[in-house]
DNA sequence: TTCCTGTTTTCCACATGATGGAAAATCTCT
DNA sequence: AGAGATTTTCCATCATGTGGAAAACAGGAA
């Protein structure tokens, strides 16, 4: 019958939103996903219009998918019809948290009291750094909750402290997938500078991030090495000012320590 | 050509799960949520084949299905190649869990209304209680706001109404992950106490907290129900004078209608 | 009331995209 | 090294999801 087979299920438009590695993904769970982070970017509520000018997806499209969201209570609708996120995300998300989080708490807990600020754990997924718990600082001025948030690792320092453990070519093809997009003015933007900074990161045990993914915004990352992998990274952050009146060498050594202690632990989960 | 055409997209199998009203939903969508909770059922952490026996589905579309969450970060793979859930999935939890706040807002604002004193909303995340909202009281002497806080369940009246919901089976092992710290010299710490404890909430009701957290601080609270599970836990609470003051039989009657009311208004969602 | 406007929801023929069995590739123990 | 268990890939098949356009709806304005 028709003979424009082209592979299957496989070769899938995909195409509009960020052209991920993408081998053969689901259509319909990818859009549903979309919907969601869509309704999320949206404060959390948005009527079906609303998701269309942000998808691209036809309204029937969307309403089918959300439809079935809903069945099983990730999607609400409320009384005027429009859509929100649904309860059944905080069991998983909790779930989640909870996974990743709870281990690396008490660790995290130690960095602030280091240091006064901040303090992230990020692992490396896929092509993306995804920041998986937060202890905040106390301090008034402080770092706003972004566990979950996905970014590139090239603008931040747990993003070179994971980038470090990777041999430069496997690096190298990282960033041609990714490309290394300028976040501000301090962003290092071209392959061979980054290379010589992971050089510098290895060298020092340590990394750095001076403004490079957010204006103002200055980190101290140290790996955390489970055996011979960096699996995730730690780091604490802050206003520049604060951060750069530390003592860097002191502060990354009680790090190290911290996560050297965290990784033990973790004895080969993650 | 095919004659037995019934519906397009409609009809579908869904059969399996729990069959609800399900007009039309997808079945590639339905089927990655199905994973989702299969993962959280097994604490979180899976491998294909045990997704397998959970799920009823072929290996090949699982594999394809949970290749797409993890594309997006929904799920994410272990280095012994088992699945875990992901960390996108904090990010939707923390915004629906605010969502939840928000819309139980005007029913706590209720419970101030009858009671005069300071409403919170909490849930239960793994082993720990955690405020997802509240409604201050207008009096002077009050509750400080609360919202995000984690605390164990055994020390609190939100917490003993979430555990009553619980087999005592399932309560003792919590309890003995958590431990039942004594937080002043009200706190039940002993699981004899605590079970037979949960046995009067469940009695009557609603649960009691008389300083058992905080000294001079006495609550009420009462659970939220959605269909069969209790969800949340709805209470007030104040300067242990105010509240002892009131009539508990008639508030508890109160609040009870009020939770019920936010209950059905949840409708399966959470 | 009644008529609008901007929504959301339903419908349906079509062919694209998801399916699943079974084979290949891995990893993990003895 | 070999056997067993698990994960991953492949591809012909057709059931499944798609999206345009029409119908139903809500909420103001006249």
């Amino acid at each position: 019958m028709s003979t424009d087979r082209l592979g299957t299920g496989a070769g899938h438009a995909n195409g509009d939103r960020a052209s991920r590695a993408a081998v053969s993904t689901v259509q319909s769970v990818d859009r549903a996903l979309d919907l969601l982070e869509a309704l999320a970017g949206h404060g959390g509520e948005a009527g079906i219009s609303e998701l269309a000018a942000a998808t691209g997806l036809p309204y029937g499209t969307i309403h089918r998918l959300l439809r079935t969201l809903l069945d099983r209570g990730y999607v609400r609708q409320e009384s005027d019809r429009r859509y929100a996120l649904g309860g059944a995300l905080v069991r998983l998300g909790g779930m989640a948290e909870r996974l990743v989080g709870v281990w690396a708490q008490p660790y995290l807990k130690k960095m602030v009291e280091l240091s006064g600020e901040t303090a992230n754990m990020a692992v490396l997924e896929g092509d993306f750094i995804v920041y998986v718990a937060q202890a905040p600082s106390p301090r008034r001025l402080r770092m706003f909750a972004e566990v979950g948030r996905r970014v590139l690792p090239h603008s931040t320092a747990v993003g070179k402290v994971l980038l470090a453990d990777r041999p430069d070519a496997e690096v190298a093809s990282l960033v041609e997938r990714t490309g290394m997009p300028r976040r501000t003015a301090n962003t290092i933007t071209e392959l061979p500078a980054m290379l010589a900074e992971l050089d510098r990161v290895r060298d020092r045990g340590y990394a750095m991030d001076l403004g490079e993914e957010e204006l103002g915004v200055h980190c101290l990352a140290v790996g955390v090495r489970d055996g011979a992998r960096t699996v995730a990274a730690m780091s604490v952050s802050g206003p520049a000012e604060r951060i750069d009146a530390l003592d860097r060498e002191e502060l990354a050594a009680g790090m190290r320590r911290i996560a050297r202690d965290f990784g033990a632990e973790l004895g080969g989960a993650l």
